[in-house]
DNA sequence: AATCCGGGGGG
DNA sequence: CCCCCAGGATT
């Protein structure tokens, strides 16, 4: 019966003809023979697929299931040869608890994947889109499976003008009625497809999408526009000074910020606090060492959370002062230290020849 | 609810 | 070059 033809079943149907081949993933008409994939590559490659692209996941995942072929391996594995392996792909709390959910599965669950989301939540490093996910796509569970690009094409297939995160309860419901009994997986897979390929964040490829005759953006607006998103919020600004100090041979004097909190561990030139409302004097009081400061212009850098004005100061110095705490860097190798952003701004406005990068 | 974690890709 | 992206854990 033409007439009764759903989004999901034209998604479906492009994603028979359409499908990318990656090697985590069945085949939609081997899948249809009943061959299942191996929900341990299921597992990694939604570990590896957050927040990174498939581009860059398929070197890692074909090394690890060269390397450790089952889950059983992997949670026998040396923790620091996982690490290592991981080396790249970023986010490395990820790989630390991919170990951890390799050993959960291997010693409480028998080597066994749970086969629901529910079981699947409850392991480390498995949230709620990477639970449906593997649910469904290993298992197929109709599970509701939404991610970035699933957000997008559920807010433009239905117009949802609600910006995000506001909109995520009804984009979950739209998903969950649209998500068919038969086929679940090839479905979840099918949205994700049309997202990283038709439906793009921006110039989507309406006019070869499967479901622009059921889309409601399409019909009624740009849907380029959407998903909206919530206003970014006025970020609080913050003021601070910073001291940009060299001496005679040119070497930028470096001190290393704490390990823990904002730029963990990275270098900087000296600075206040980031907060406080400063006056000359104080600025002047904060100064690592005594020198002719002398102001040399002002910095703007936005963080995530913050934006921040910093007041520039400079010193040539003719001999090094005595400091315990820092180091002072040759020229020639400043552009080798672990300077933020925010922190190469600083050098260059004190002494835009001497840092150059 | 806000913040941090890292790399790749796009404007 | 800088800005943006977005799932999970933590607090």
């Amino acid at each position: 019966m033409p007439g009764t033809l759903t989004p999901a079943d034209r998604l479906v149907a492009w994603y028979d003809r359409h499908h990318r081949d990656l090697p985590w993933r069945v085949a939609p008409r081997d899948r249809r023979a009943g061959i299942m994939p191996d929900p341990y590559r299921v597992w990694l490659s939604e570990i590896m697929l957050q927040q990174t692209s498939v581009r860059a996941v398929k070197p890692y995942f074909a090394a690890f299931v060269q390397r450790w072929p089952r889950v059983g391996d992997l949670a026998s594995a040396d923790e620091t040869e996982v690490l290592g392996a991981w080396a790249g792909l970023g986010y490395y709390s990820r790989a630390r608890n991919l170990k951890r959910c390799a050993e959960t599965i291997a010693v409480a669950h028998g080597g066994i994947f749970p086969d629901t989301a529910a079981g699947l939540r409850a392991l480390p490093g498995i949230g709620a889109y990477t639970a449906a996910a593997i649910a469904a796509i290993a298992f197929d569970r109709p599970e509701p499976v939404v991610d970035g690009n699933v957000e997008r094409v559920t807010t433009r297939l239905f117009a949802i003008e609600t910006p995000l995160p506001r909109a995520k309860p009804e984009i979950g419901e739209r998903v969950a009625e649209l998500t068919p009994d038969a086929r679940p997986g090839d479905f979840a897979q099918a949205m994700m497809d049309l997202g990283a390929t038709i439906c793009t964040p921006r110039r989507p490829a309406c006019a070869i999408c499967p479901l622009n005759a059921d889309c409601a953006a399409l019909a009624t607006m740009d849907p380029e526009t959407l998903p909206r998103k919530a206003p970014k919020k006025e970020k609080p600004a913050r003021r601070g000074a910073a001291f940009v100090a060299i001496d005679g041979t040119g070497a930028v004097y470096l001190t290393r910020r704490p390990d823990k909190g904002l730029l963990a561990g990275m270098a900087q030139v000296p600075t206040t606090g980031w907060t406080s409302r400063l006056d000359g004097d104080t600025t002047v009081a904060a100064a690592p060492f005594e020198a002719a400061w002398h102001r040399s212009g002002t910095i703007e850098h936005v963080f995530t959370h913050f934006s921040l004005r910093l007041d520039i100061f400079g010193a040539e110095l003719v001999r090094r002062p005595e400091t315990a705490e820092g180091w002072w860097s040759p020229p020639e190798r400043v552009g080798d230290e672990a300077l933020p952003t925010v922190m190469k701004k600083a050098i260059a406005a004190a002494f835009p020849d001497t840092f150059r990068r």
